[in-house]
DNA sequence: CCCCAGTCCTGCGGGC
DNA sequence: TGCCCGCAGGACTGGG
């Protein structure tokens, strides 16, 4: 569920390590199948181990923090996963732990209930191949009206389907896709190339628009209460959400359309029938 | 180019 | 009441 809200909480949740020296790196035991944690952990140490954290970025729905020997940490957190500082949810799911010296947070954890998510350390390198240009798309919250139209309006794709590609644009995951094409009252299943001017223009506006509030609110725990914090604390944009999982209510833009639910590539999209409509499609 | 189905994984909630 | 199954979807892969 993290998406690029999420992920920027986290981020800056974690800001405080920077400048911290990594003194350990831990696979803390769990019962549960581990996760993908690589190189393997003497290699792990060995190449991080006594560096220090020179800053702590955010790429697409990545955390990465970057050590003053070139190498990085990426922490992935795709469905479950959690970068923390404070105690996590439980110690079940707690999957990696670095400890830290030199500054307030003594260690940095890493928590996954379902365990999709990894921890690498990468090279400069590697990080070039795994963060190229024909991987990840410019940042969802920098990249140019025109550039978004450029980069989609040639595609035959449903344009809430080429949201969800971060090789168009990263960050963007299917509950904000829902939400900002809502606020920009633009049909889901609407196809790229059938979007006009104006669309394009508002959904720029609505896709800044959307993940700001969102970051604001520290983004968006959803009834499973999975998502938190560094500190371990929920979000608030969940109860901004104005069709997200909210099938069957009434929508609260135009007070008079009930939220339907359709499926797009194997994933649920929601949306009012009366702010988007499917003229156009 | 794009689509689709399958894979990973755990916990939950619906249905019987 | 208890158990089973389906579902949640981010990133990736292989086949069409």
């Amino acid at each position: 569920m993290p998406e690029l809200p999420e992920v920027e909480t986290m981020r800056r949740g974690i800001i405080g390590v920077v400048g911290a020296m990594i003194v350990g790196v831990e696979r803390t035991r769990c019962q549960l199948k581990p996760i993908s944690i690589t190189p393997r952990a003497d290699a792990f140490r060995r190449r991080s181990v006594g560096s220090r954290i020179s800053s702590v970025d955010r790429v697409g729905k990545r955390v990465v923090l970057r050590l003053d020997n070139g190498n990085s940490i990426v922490f992935e957190p795709r469905m479950t996963g959690l970068v923390l500082i404070a105690e996590p949810p439980n110690r079940e799911h707690l999957r990696f732990r670095l400890r830290l010296s030199g500054v307030k947070p003594r260690q940095l954890l890493y928590w996954d209930r379902r365990g999709l998510g990894s921890v690498r350390l990468l090279s400069a390198r590697q990080m070039q191949e795994y963060f190229g240009p024909e991987k990840l798309g410019p940042d969802a919250l920098a990249v140019a009206a025109d550039e978004l139209r450029s980069r989609l309006c040639g595609s035959r794709r449903a344009i809430k389907v080429a949201l969800l590609d971060q090789r168009v644009v990263a960050g963007i995951g299917n509950l904000y896709a829902s939400e900002m094409l809502h606020a920009a009252g633009i049909y889901p299943n609407k196809r790229c190339d059938r979007l006009t001017r104006g669309d394009w223009q508002r959904l720029h506006t609505s896709m800044n628009d959307v993940l700001e509030e969102a970051i604001r609110y520290e983004g968006s725990t959803l009834s499973d209460g999975t998502y938190r914090n560094a500190l371990n604390d929920p979000g608030g944009y969940q109860d901004c959400h104005r069709v997200y999982d909210r099938e069957g209510q009434l929508c609260p833009s135009c007070g008079e359309g009930n939220v339907k639910r359709i499926v797009q590539s194997q994933r649920s999209t929601f949306y009012c029938p009366i702010c988007q409509k499917t003229q156009g499609r």
